[in-house]
DNA sequence: ATCGGTCTGTACACAAATGTACCGAAGCTC
DNA sequence: GAGCTTCGGTACATTTGTGTACAGACCGAT
């Protein structure tokens, strides 16, 4: 399902482009480019881990999936991340499914390669995969609360904001997939995002969603957009940015 | 609000025992042994983090905590884990609140004397704390999706058998605790706990609780608690166990 | 142009948790 | 042992979300 490209071009991934150039040029010949659409699941519960990936346009989503097939987002991970931290961590498998949401273009690497990649002795890849887990970890547990506290709508919001930032206006993407995504019913989403239609703060019509008002939805949105946010740009905050 | 204790004995925190000889004793001599009262405050969120502990007897809870105060429980750490995994990842705050939970011991060391210990060749410490860090991050997902999906009362049940497995039978909380633990309004608690008695699997009174029958908290329990205690038991299978 | 599948709007009965309030009882302090 | 504080039981109206069902609308494929 995954196309390999010829020619890696400039990696856009945040991680790599903050690489010292030493570390970059070496992983970077074993980078490899695949384009990734939407649904593709990457790794199931359990499965173990044959890449790590580095997101670039594509955008993935890590499910925590009950018994019964129920699915809740633990975190988004686009170009600021990585998909296979486990690996970092000594691990081989992922207890979460990682699934498409943006269909794109990701960097990535055998993990047997990434590990080796980790024992040099001169990368500054754990440095930045540290700061990475900080903020997974922070933005984790402000999603735990969230789902206890907050309403669908602040959700919905929380999350549409959050897209924004990956992608831009244009989100494809299905209500009922936004509903296993929050872990919620499909009409729940339904409902909640025409209220945002009828406000302009997001227009939609069969699985494309445009967003209209950034403000306004920040409006609608619960404090953990921006805390999540925040705690963002503080860990990451001197690292390089990528202009896509 | 701290008791240091004269002599240190044998700490009986998992990660230090599983420390190799040498990492040991070079730890152990920096370590102070804490005695520390029910609700102690120990890292508001955003703090400055001062001193890294390993619970001894001691159970501690990872709050996350909205602008309104509402908290929510992320994880709780035991015996099993260390408060202040955050140095290990290179910060020196943290984005949590971190109350005590059950009144007990546990072992502190100044966080840059931790560092130090961290920086030194020979130790397996950064090893225990990787895998440490994987079973929080499952933990914290878990529980994200949790919150969303299982009711209260699965919740209660889930979260009493996790006390069980720190402290055995006898719990000292008060129903307002557990609320704000779990995230919910305390007569939520009061009215599931009652269920819970009344079918005899705790008793309760004023703030001790007794666990009564743990195969019956079990049936009422969702996954989760056995999806994170496996995890547990998977990621630290070959640790030596500590009796107390 | 038609068909079929997918996506969204809507409805309704129901369950679960909320917010709030008040009372009695247990335990602590003096 | 009197009084205060804390803790737990209970009630009720309200909100939020569930589960389920169905219909209309849109889109792509034949």
């Amino acid at each position: 399902m995954s196309t390999p490209s010829s020619q890696p071009q400039q990696p856009e991934n945040r991680i790599i482009a903050a690489l010292n150039s030493t570390s970059y040029q070496h992983l970077l010949s074993q980078l490899e480019r695949v384009t990734l659409p939407l649904g593709e699941v990457i790794y199931e519960p359990g499965d173990h881990i044959d890449y790590v990936y580095f997101p670039e346009t594509a955008v993935f989503s890590m499910l925590c999936m009950m018994e019964n097939g129920d699915t809740v987002e633990v975190g988004p991970v686009g170009r600021e991340g990585i998909v296979g931290l486990n690996i970092f961590f000594g691990a081989n498998t992922t207890p979460t499914e990682l699934v498409v949401h943006v269909a794109g273009t990701a960097m990535k690497i055998k993990a047997e390669l990434f590990r080796q990649e980790l024992r040099s002795e001169r990368s500054v890849l754990p440095h930045l995969l540290f700061r990475y887990s900080q903020m997974l970890l922070a933005m984790t547990g402000q999603c735990a609360a969230c789902n206890k506290l907050h309403s669908l709508e602040q959700q919905l919001a929380r999350w549409l904001l959050m897209m924004h930032d990956y992608v831009g206006n244009e989100l494809l993407l299905t209500h009922d997939l936004i509903a296993l995504t929050l872990g919620v019913r499909r009409p729940g989403i339904s409902e909640s995002a025409l209220l945002f239609k009828q406000e302009g703060l997001i227009n939609y019509q069969r699985g494309h969603i445009q967003m209209l008002s950034r403000q306004g939805l920040e409006a609608k949105a619960c404090e953990c957009y921006r805390v999540i946010r925040e705690e963002y740009e503080r860990l990451f905050a001197d690292l390089p940015r990528i202009s896509a």
